[in-house]
DNA sequence: GATGAATGAGCATTCATTCAT
DNA sequence: CATGAATGAATGCTCATTCAT
């Protein structure tokens, strides 16, 4: 599989300004806008860098988009993992919910960023760091057992824990992708929180 | 909201077979080439017609596309169906298992077809047709309750329904989308189906 | 130069029927549409015959145009003639006012297919029965003389004659395409009649 | 109405020539051969510059037409405006011939080009500098009556100068496009101005 | 005769990438 | 180091014309 990796890694403030204005600007141009319209050269222009410099930090196109997708990934767990301290003391249903509200708060924040690149460019949902922003949402499910004291039932665990996985990832994109209000996402999530806990312990938690 | 229609449905037999060697050709080159590599030209030399000839059924790409992933919907869909009769005297478990084997068996038939319409192609997705198979999922979900004399319980129906349809579209698409051998498939279709009596009941199946 | 000629001319009412329909559809969708929009699959649909028929009278494209063209320089021709007798018993300057008119009926009630005809297509002014039509504007240059009893006044005949056919022909077109009201055409048909007259005769006439 | 401008003036050397190059390319396709065969590969091609960097200047193909046509409207106005000095001293009638020499002399110089703008591409005419040059015949008209010491004689100010300007500004072009020789030209040309001195004045001027 | 499916050269335009300055 | 002019293969699509049925 083909890695994608900048050129170098800028070391100097000014460098690292136009790396990270590259990156950033690729983000505006998807938020608004589809895979498709999303040039090289836009990017340059709307980093205020010149094509040529694109090209010095980035070998080429996918590897803008490759970090770029890194970076969200990163971010998207940070939200995740911040949540966690916060549901000390909550029922295991409204910890799981809290930590999905999070979640989704920061996708649909840059909602077509998100859509964008792991549903419209082929190679994104293939990065490693991408698979392993999925496979980490088990963990929140494994959280559950945390906060529920052991009565985690899953008999199959390791297919288990990739269903779930699957399951929560996908489902929450689709959430934060829906043309909804905020409102109608909150009944979502609460509800999927449910689901899962449903489909972890085998039966609705004693709210 | 676009409407993708072809220009003329073919009456005569020599067009009957333009049009459809167009729209195979189209699936052909999507197994083994990502999305970005279909162009109108190559699929009219696959389909060993004129580009003109291809034209003349189709106003553009798009329609091209749309019918064909509208041709593979219905053959899912038909391949659920035609497996509901099958189930007959089975537990409800197993009934459901069953389904989605067959499903599972279509789409990994053209896993790359299948991948590209509905996780490269942006306008796919939205095709009515496409959001009309998805949603049909929640009916083998209900299915569930014929099945297990009227276990059903979900508190927000509606809600719950989507988010069911989406966890087992998007589920269903993972499993066969994963580079795995058939082996591993029919535990995770297996496990798939319990968490989805999980979710649909509330409780492990009496198997 | 290419002569333009229809492959056979229609004997039987049936291709008749076909022939006019031909190079009316294509007078048709000259008025509404530029010349650039004008192909043979549009004609002939628009004629109601197929296409291969459309190419059993015309050997091309080019041909449908120049008969077209003939067809709507004769009419022109003929507007102005039939005007001649109502001019009996009028001065000089008003019987030409009433020629003109009669030329810029004719020209506005098909501005665009005119406009496309004389101003678009190359080969179009050049068509012996377009320039032939172009020419016969002197003769209503004659007429005056006639009409004026012998003031014509032309040094050099043969250019004069072959300058205010060119200045007569073109500033009709010009008046006829113009985007006014037909009010501020009749006084542009007017002072052209008078001007007309001055180049003719060298004074105003003694209204 | 739309505007057509070039996406980039430019300002480096290099640039400058291949903007040149490229509007320069399309005059000499246009000087031999109409307008359907002037394509943009073949203008990229002939100015000796690649299709990229024709498009690097020019968002479309009708942006080079329209700065062809702004160039020749001005060199032809400036034709004309360097040949008003000369005319110092003579008599109005042979002014006016003269200036009508320089301007027939810059249209026979590009026969074709000036055909193929005028007569045969739909929007140049509409081009406000195209429109404005030939609103600038009437200024030449005006022009005899500065020589001819105020004996102009238009009854109807405006509407005679539009049709003025039509007469001379479409016979002018006549006459260049004619396919003749320089001596058929003069004749042609001196008799035009007797004409339009006829026109404006209402007599012949005294030679 | 009439049909209309089929043809394919050709068109305007895009965009990732290079390299002389 | 940075620049941005230049590249050109490739794309989606049109349309005059042919010819098997």
């Amino acid at each position: 599989m083909t890695e994608f990796k900048p050129k170098k890694l800028p070391k100097q403030a000014r460098s690292r300004a136009s790396f990270d204005a590259v990156i950033e600007a690729a983000a505006q141009l998807l938020n608004g806008g589809t895979y498709e319209a999303l040039t090289t050269n836009h990017i340059a222009e709307r980093a205020g860098v010149s094509i040529g410099t694109l090209y010095e930090f980035f070998p080429n196109k996918e590897t803008i988009i490759a970090e770029l997708a890194g970076r969200r990934m990163r971010a998207l767990l940070q939200a995740m993992h911040k949540a966690v301290p916060e549901t000390q003391g909550m029922p295991p249903w409204d910890g799981v919910t809290h930590i999905f509200e999070h979640a989704i708060a920061a996708l649909v924040a840059e909602r077509e960023v998100y859509h964008a690149l792991l549903r419209q460019i082929p190679f994104v949902p293939r990065l490693a760091e991408v698979r392993a922003a999925r496979a980490a949402m088990t963990d929140f499910a494994q959280f559950i057992r945390i906060r529920a004291a052991g009565t985690l039932n899953l008999p199959e665990p390791e297919t288990d824990a990739w269903l779930i996985s699957q399951m929560l990832s996908n489902t929450l994109l689709e959430i934060a992708f829906r043309e909804t209000d905020d409102a109608t996402r909150s009944v979502l999530i609460r509800e999927l929180a449910r689901l899962t806990y449903r489909m972890a312990v085998g039966r609705d938690p004693e709210a």
